[in-house]
DNA sequence: GTAATATAGGACCAATTAGTCCAATTTACA
DNA sequence: TGTAAATTGGACTAATTGGTCCTATATTAC
C-alpha cells in the first residue's frame, strides 16, 4: 500500500452518484452533476470508477443488494410473512410524502430507460427482479402455511402477482398519485391474498 | 391558402415522431433520428412543428386520445364489462411477443423519464391516466351492476387497483418477464375482481 | 407573370457531452 | 530523501445536441 491514500470515500461516492441516478435516470446524469455531488475531480473520478457507465453498473448492483437485503431482514424480522407482505405494499404510500419519494424504483427505473438497448444492464435488472421475486416467494410459501394464504394458487404465480402490484404501485407514485390511492390499492391487494378462495 | 402545398403528411410524420419517442423515449430520440424516421428536412420540421419538444406534447396527447378511444371502444364493444376488463389484463400478454411490443406504455414512460422535470409533461401524463381510469371505473361499475364483481368494495378503488397491476403488468413485460408469467398474473388479478366477497 | 408558400440543403451556432492527458502538488511509507 | 500513488485543475478532443438562418428551387393560386 505505497503512495498517497485515497482522501475520499470510495463507497460513500458510489452512494452519492446512486442517488442521482435514481432521481434522474442514467443519461439525465451529466458527469458534472455527479462531480458536484460527490465532490471529487473529473481525474479522480475516472481513476476510481473508470467510466460513467461501469459507475452505474456499480450503483445499480449496489442498490439491488441493499433492497434485497432489506426486505430479507424485512421478511426475517415480521411478526408473520403475511404481515411482511402486507407491509411491503402499504409502505409504498410513504413514498408519497416527499418529492425524493417519487423517484420510483431505480431498477425499475433502469429497465425503462435502457432495457431495450443495454442488454448488459437488462440482465443485470432482471436478476434484480428475480431476487425480489425470490424473497416474495418465500413469503408467500411461508404464508400460505400459515394458513394466512390459501394453497389454491400457485406460491410463484402469487409472487410474480406482488412484484408486479408494487411495480405498479411505485410507477403510480412516479406519475403523481395521491396517498389516499395508494393505500388504497395497497390494502386492496393485500385483501385479495387473503381473501381468495 | 396561397403557395405550394406541404408535401409530407403532416399526421403522418407526427405518428411516425410518436413511435420513436415510444420505443426510445424523448432524450434518447435526437433530431437526426426524428428527421430520419419521419422523411423531412430539417427546415421543414421545424416549420411545421416548432421545436422537438412541442411535437413530443403533440405525439403524447395523440397517444392518449387514441388509447382512450381505443379502451372505450373496447369497453362498448365488449360482450360484457367483465370481459372487456380481463381482457384489458390478459392482452398485455401479447406485448412480449415481438420487441415493439416491450416498449411499455409512453405515458407511462413519459412519467418515469421526466415526470420530476417537467410539470408541464406531469400534468399531462396524470390527465391521460385519469381518463384510463374513467373508462375503468365505467366499466366496473357495470360489472357491479351485472352481478360479475361485488359491490363490497367501492368502484373507484378498483379502478385504481386496475391501473395500477396494468402499469406494472406493463412495467413487467419492458422487464423482460415472459409472456406465460404476464398470463398468470393477469388471470389472477381478473379472478381477485370476481372472487372478492 | 407574380405573390405566396413549401421544399431541401447546408452553413452556422453555442452549448454540452463523455473522456483523455498533462503538470503540479500532496501525502504516505521505506 | 526518494518513490509510489492520489490529488486538483485545466487544457484539450471529437462528437453530438437542438436550433437558426439563408439560399435556391419547386409548386400552387390568383
Amino acid at each position: 500500500m505505497l503512495g498517497r491514500p485515497r482522501k475520499f470515500d470510495e463507497n460513500g461516492a458510489r452512494e452519492v452518484a446512486m442517488q442521482l441516478f435514481w432521481a434522474k435516470g442514467y443519461e439525465a446524469t451529466s458527469l458534472s452533476n455527479l462531480l458536484a455531488a460527490m465532490g471529487i475531480s473529473k481525474s479522480s473520478f475516472y481513476q476510481t470508477f473508470e467510466s460513467k457507465h461501469t459507475l452505474f453498473e456499480q450503483c445499480l448492483n449496489q442498490y439491488r443488494d441493499i433492497l434485497v437485503s432489506t426486505m430479507s431482514e424485512g421478511l426475517a424480522n415480521a411478526p408473520t410473512p403475511m404481515m411482511f407482505i402486507k407491509h411491503a405494499l402499504v409502505d409504498v404510500a410513504n413514498d408519497t410524502n416527499d418529492p425524493l419519494g417519487r423517484r420510483g424504483c431505480l431498477m425499475m427505473n433502469t429497465a425503462s430507460e435502457f432495457s431495450q438497448r443495454d442488454s448488459n444492464i437488462a440482465r443485470c435488472v432482471e436478476a434484480g427482479i428475480q431476487a425480489t421475486k425470490d424473497i416474495f416467494l418465500q413469503a408467500v410459501k411461508a404464508a400460505q402455511a400459515d394458513g394466512d394464504i390459501s394453497s389454491n394458487t400457485r406460491a410463484d404465480i402469487l409472487a410474480d402477482y406482488l412484484v408486479t402490484v408494487v411495480s405498479g404501485l411505485k410507477s403510480q407514485v412516479k406519475a403523481g398519485a395521491s396517498r389516499k390511492q395508494i393505500i388504497n390499492t395497497a390494502e386492496f391487494s393485500a385483501r385479495t391474498l387473503q381473501e381468495m378462495a
